[in-house]
DNA sequence: TTGAATGCAAAAAATTTGCATATTG
DNA sequence: CAATATGCAAATTTTTTGCATTCAA
């Protein structure tokens, strides 16, 4: 991970203890919403954090690239660190199951968008929504 | 289109007209979230229907295979028919500009899935997030 | 006729905002 | 010291739910 800190002040922001933990939090939790964030941040020892914190700090903190989101279901935005091991998400559409494969399957893909549209795609932590192995098996 | 009605009794649902109204002003839209799809449907000449109904129409169309819905942004689901002209959606994190790709770019993609996990992929109106051309250009 | 769907109102979630205060740099 | 970020409360926004009534089949 590059210096956050530097990259934080470089644009006029800080470097906060309640960034940190958020940052902290993600670590662990690998992936999480802003609810489950704020969970875990609870259960490192400190006082918890305000939503509005989380949501001010995530946003801060994607802003710069630190972060990012994907959604893997209908509501949550769902944060990881973007340094974070790379993976898809393959989101079952029967079962609701979630599972991952690596992000190598999709080189071929973003080269075809690079090159068709001139669109670098961000194809880590992609979620793909579809049928598992299982489901797409047992579907009408 | 096949008979949606047939397919809507045949889970013992019922073709409303409200549930007519909502295909017809997603037909129109193309894509449209819960709230800009109450905006069309209010302009068909009837009543407007409450986001309730809304709602509730597109989780019954959605769960029958008519209707699906992806994240272009952050906050809204965006719905579209399942037999509308099919194409992903290059979201771009720099300058928020939607494009579209033809799905065809993503069919060595879905077969990779395909082999490496067993899992069926719904390409159809997919959506990428990354940088534009213009945005990648000027990126840091 | 009868159960699915609607309409309305109220509740629950999820996210954002205002502002005084605390803190970082 | 100056300006950013926090904490708290309140306001929005988005989605869901309960229930009496209507309506499709």
């Amino acid at each position: 991970m590059t210096d956050l800190g530097s990259a934080l002040r470089a644009r006029g922001m800080r470097l906060t203890p309640q960034r940190r933990r958020i940052i902290d939090a993600l670590a662990h939790l690998a992936h999480g919403t802003p609810d489950t964030i704020a969970v875990e941040v609870a259960e490192d020892g400190g006082s918890p954090l305000p939503l509005s914190t989380i949501y001010r700090g995530l946003e801060a903190l994607e802003e710069l690239g630190f972060v990012s989101h994907t959604h893997l279901d209908h509501r949550a935005p769902t944060y990881h660190l973007a340094d974070h091991a790379t993976h898809l998400h393959l989101v079952c559409l029967g079962c609701g199951s979630i599972s991952e494969a690596p992000v190598g399957v999709a080189d071929g893909f973003a080269g075809n968008l690079r090159q068709v549209a001139g669109f670098e795609a961000d194809v880590t932590h992609m979620a793909i929504h579809g049928w598992c192995d299982q489901c797409s098996a047992t579907r009408p």
